[in-house]
RNA sequence: GGGCGCGUAGCUCAGCUGGUUUAGAGCGCUACCCUUACAAGGUAGAUGUCGUAGGUUCGAAUCCUACCGCGCCCACCA
């Protein structure tokens, strides 16, 4: 007799479990094995970040596939690790000096990215410790982090590379600006959102026309959602299809306010549909302006200082902030009679994805990286089926992406991050702003690139170099994990063993700013895909379907409840609710399904754990010897093993949980352990009853880490220390006793009879009934025999008789299971109307069925086409229904 | 403007390559049970024209087409 609590507690345990396995090293991978590799790489965290929904599930399911892959016997590395998320992080120490009145300016940047390390080593491992609770079996002595030295390394290299072989350019480009942020972002940093808006048609006068009188000769009307952007105007394009505008060729238009002169140019590009067909050309302002000015000769002119307000060319409204200037400059249209109308118009405009505020496009010099060159071994990889997404659409979205990349504007205007490894000479490249400098200029001369500082300028050996300020992008560093976390560019091991990986497993959100990166790199600079899968789970929504989110508060807290029902409760109730890809809506209660499992698991292992016999053990069980319903789990069991691991093979988690639950709770529990507690014999009993609750908490153990462990350091006689270290179970075929298991079903759906008509009759629990069983064949004869204690048991009745041709008891009804008549006399007054009702409902229902199986038996093309086994199936069918019938009324006949 | 996903029991959802499903699970609901592992439990039960309309097929929740609702992603129409 063990002694067990009664209540497990998994705030205390999960803890103490996870330090037992860290002290044991259990978690740690070695390159020099001779097993197979298994490698997953973890999507890096922010490293400011804390563990939020998505995370929770994303890392759940990386957790699943590595311990069960572990237990498999391969060697398994699952590579953690936290990103420096540039921009993300800078912001939160910006506002962190900020409540001491500081700005990033007034520190210098050598103090402010002290402050940010600092930052970093106070708050960066929160994250690595709340993926530790949640369970996570990470290598974490390999731990890596963007801005380390082996991975900065790593950037510097692949800059360097990309340069040399003309992948990386840099050149004025209209990018897309954060003016809160103060830096580039690229095309992939930007949320467009659909917003209501207003077109503004605006008058712009021809060159000598003083009154303006008729429309496309004294002026044109053009039509734009940015008026402010008009100080920035350098022409008006129109189609040279036009009509409208044929007159118009070889005269000018003059700016409305700033006065200034402007072209009329003919473009092709320009839609006669919308507006008026004339569109406003501001080139360093509109990506499609910026085009039509380079193919016109048109200079551009920018109006807009970095934080979005009007510089000096806006004369008056310099200044002001850009829609502050929109309001004023319709105002002072309208004054000037200019202005003509708006109307609403929605259309999409694009937000930075980390501040939120309203991206402007703007002309500025940035660092790019050519595209098209690498995406081409990325999209045939894909296209070979090298790389597999899970689920299958995502391949679709990843190629339409990839056939049509532009270019990736890499460089920020922050500090925190990599600094561009380029150094430029004041004494050869005159330049006011070190960031102006071009480096296509001629012949590269005082421009050097490289991983350190310069000693002297190459061109001319003067001392006077400077560092370009910008850094990195973050998915700079970001897309070289798979491997620089292995040690790349060195050849190590590491590298050696894992690369490629096995699996990436990620959100939807990610498939371009990361995983379409990962693969161009991991081709570029190992020659080889970085990884074989892509899983993509589905978004963590709450209950009305947004995408939780800290801003706007309505997320749940993994941490909030791993304290109320543990971090098992939650992984299992996550991951059966997950199904493939699909999008999961949370609310509290869903962690329940968890909660109750964790709970009756560990109630059925107090049982079987609490009545063992101290030498009971273990020994090899020979199937001669067992029950039916020993044969019935243990074969069961077969098919749990069976289908989680086909489950987990193809990605469906949620079809390993169900076939857990259904397995655990409704077969061991419900029947196995039932009976168990009249079993003749003991000790086998025992043997088998240990033996599937190991095998459960095996197959459980990726999905429930902590409380399978803690539930199998109390088994007697385990095989393996450590559950998690365990080998996986396969099946035994010589359990696979299909007579057994019919015979077994019979009994079930005999008990499952009797307990129906005593519920539909009110016999109450307390009272035993009497019960006769006519069967049609010996074998269900001997069957019924060889149970009858169980029936009686769990059927709570009294078998009488058992045999062909029995009489029917006075006042009886039957309930027929297969070839099995259950006669249960009702005894005392009985309610004929009652059994009346439930007699012609059920006859209906039924005659429904077999009308339909008539019919369908009468087709002949039926008949002729459908498979053989098909057709039986259709029959047997036909005549169970029938049988069924014939029953219900017979049993209506003997109770009149 | 393109692409994708979803509409199945009161609620949240499974249902993979058409026929072992007389459409399932969990929660909720009803009735009866503190049966010595578990009331976070046990037993039994009720509730569905599988979004609508067509089509393919001997046979469709499952495949095709259109439509209606809902949601997401991509896109330089100012």
């Amino acid at each position: 007799m063990k002694d067990i609590p009664t209540k497990y507690d998994p705030q205390k345990k999960e803890d103490e479990i996870y330090s037992a396995w860290a002290k044991a090293g259990l978690f740690n991978a070695d390159e020099n094995s001779a097993k197979d590799p298994y490698c997953i790489v973890i999507p890096p965290p922010n490293v400011t970040g804390i563990l939020h929904m998505g995370h929770a599930l994303n890392n759940t399911i990386q957790d699943i596939l590595i311990r069960w892959k572990r237990m498999n016997g391969f060697e398994t590395l699952w590579m953690p690790g936290t990103d420096h998320a540039g921009i993300a992080t800078q912001n939160v120490v910006e506002r962190e000096i900020a409540k001491e009145g500081l700005k990033r300016q007034d520190m210098g940047r050598e103090n402010f990215l002290k402050k940010v390390w600092e930052w970093k080593e106070d708050y960066g491992s929160t994250i690595i410790r709340q993926l530790k609770r949640l369970g996570c079996s990470c290598d974490w002595d390999r731990t890596r982090f963007t801005m380390d030295e082996g991975l900065s390394n790593a950037v510097k290299e692949v800059f360097i590379r990309l340069y040399e072989d003309g992948l990386i350019y840099k050149g004025d480009y209209i990018i897309n600006w954060c003016p809160r942020c103060g830096t580039a972002l690229s095309d992939e940093e930007v949320e467009h959102r659909d917003t209501d808006g207003m077109l503004y048609y605006i008058k712009y006068p021809v060159q000598g026309k003083k009154k303006l009188e008729k429309e496309n000769e004294d002026y044109v009307v053009v039509a734009t959602t940015r008026p402010e952007t008009m100080l920035g105007d350098v022409a008006v394009a129109v189609n040279p299809k036009d009509p409208r505008y044929e007159s118009l060729k070889g005269k000018k238009l003059i700016l409305p306010i700033l006065k200034r002169e402007l072209d009329i140019v003919f473009d092709e590009d320009v839609d006669p549909e919308f507006g008026t067909g004339a569109l406003k050309v501001t080139p360093a302002h509109d990506p499609v302006d910026f085009e039509i000015a380079n193919k016109h000769g048109l200079a551009s002119v920018n109006v807009m200082n970095p934080d979005a307000t009007i510089n000096s060319v806006g004369g008056n409204y310099e200044g002001m902030d850009r829609f502050e200037c929109r309001e004023a400059i319709v105002e002072d249209l309208k004054q000037r009679k200019l202005f003509v109308r708006y109307e609403e118009h929605e259309h999409a405009v694009g937000h930075c994805y980390r501040c939120h505020v309203v991206v402007e496009p703007r002309l500025s010099k940035q660092w790019f990286v050519k595209m098209g060159p690498l995406a081409k071994d990325a999209v045939r990889v894909v296209k070979e089926q090298k790389v597999k997404f899970y689920p299958d659409r995502w391949t679709k979205v990843y190629l339409n992406w990839m056939e049509n990349i532009r270019d990736w504007c890499i460089s920020r205007q922050i500090w925190w991050g990599h600094r561009i490894p380029v150094w430029y000479c004041s004494d050869c490249l005159k330049y006011a702003d070190v960031r102006d400098v071009d480096i296509n200029g001629p012949g590269g001369k005082g421009v050097y690139v490289g991983k350190d500082a310069p000693k002297a300028c190459p061109t001319c050996g003067g001392n006077n170099m400077e560092q370009d300020p910008d850094v990195l992008d973050t998915w700079f560093s970001s897309w070289l994990w798979p491997f620089s976390t292995l040690g790349w560019p060195e050849d190590t091991k590491s590298l050696e063993t894992f690369y490629s990986t096995d699996v990436l497993v990620t959100a939807q959100e990610i498939i371009f700013f990361w995983v379409a990166r990962m693969i161009m790199a991991g081709l570029k600079f190992r020659g080889d895909i970085p990884f074989k899968d892509v899983y993509i789970h589905g978004t963590v929504r709450d209950a009305t379907g947004t995408k939780m989110s800290k801003s706007l508060g309505n997320v749940i807290d993994p941490l909030d409840v791993i304290k109320e029902v543990g971090s098992d409760a939650l992984r299992f109730s996550i991951i059966s609710i997950t199904s493939q890809g699909q999008d999961v809506f949370l609310s509290r209660d869903k962690f329940d399904i968890g909660r109750n499992f964790a709970n009756k698991l560990w109630n059925a292992s107090r049982y079987v754990l609490m009545n063992l016999d101290e030498d009971v053990l273990e020994g090899e069980l020979d199937a001669k010897a067992l029950s039916l319903s020993d044969l019935w789990i243990l074969s069961s069991l077969n098919d749990c093993i069976d289908k989680v691991n086909k489950s987990l093979e193809r990605y469906r988690f949620n079809d390993a949980t169900a076939a857990l639950y259904e397995f655990i709770w409704h077969k061991y529990c419900d029947w196995y352990l039932e009976i168990s507690k009249m079993a003749k014999d003991k000790k086998t009993t025992q043997k088998v009853l240990v033996k599937v609750l190991t095998r459960s908490l095996q197959l459980l153990h990726p999905i429930m880490p902590f409380i399978t462990e803690e539930i199998w350091q109390k088994v007697p006689g385990k095989t393996s220390k450590w559950i998690t270290t365990s080998e996986w179970p396969s099946r035994e075929e010589k359990f696979d006793d299909s007579e057994a298991r019919e015979n077994m079903e019979l009994m079930i759906a005999v008990i499952s009879a009797l307990r129906n008509v005593r519920a539909f009759w009110n016999i109450g629990q307390a009272s035993k009934v009497d019960v006769v069983l006519d069967v049609s064949s010996s074998v269900e004869e001997k069957l019924l025999e060889r149970t009858t204690p169980y029936i009686e048991q769990l059927g709570r009745c009294s078998v009488k008789e058992i045999g062909k041709n029995v009489t029917r008891p006075e006042q009886s009804v039957a309930a027929l299971v297969g070839g099995v008549k259950v006669f249960v006399p009702l005894g005392g007054a009985v309610d004929l109307d009652k059994e009346r009702k439930r007699v012609e409902k059920k006859v209906e229902e039924l005659g429904k069925y077999l009308l339909s199986i008539e019919k369908k038996l009468a087709n002949k093309a039926f008949t002729d086409k459908a498979p053989e086994d098909v057709v039986q199936k259709e029959k047997s069918k036909q005549e169970r229904f029938r049988a069924e019938r014939a029953n219900l009324q017979e049993n209506l006949a003997a109770l009149q």
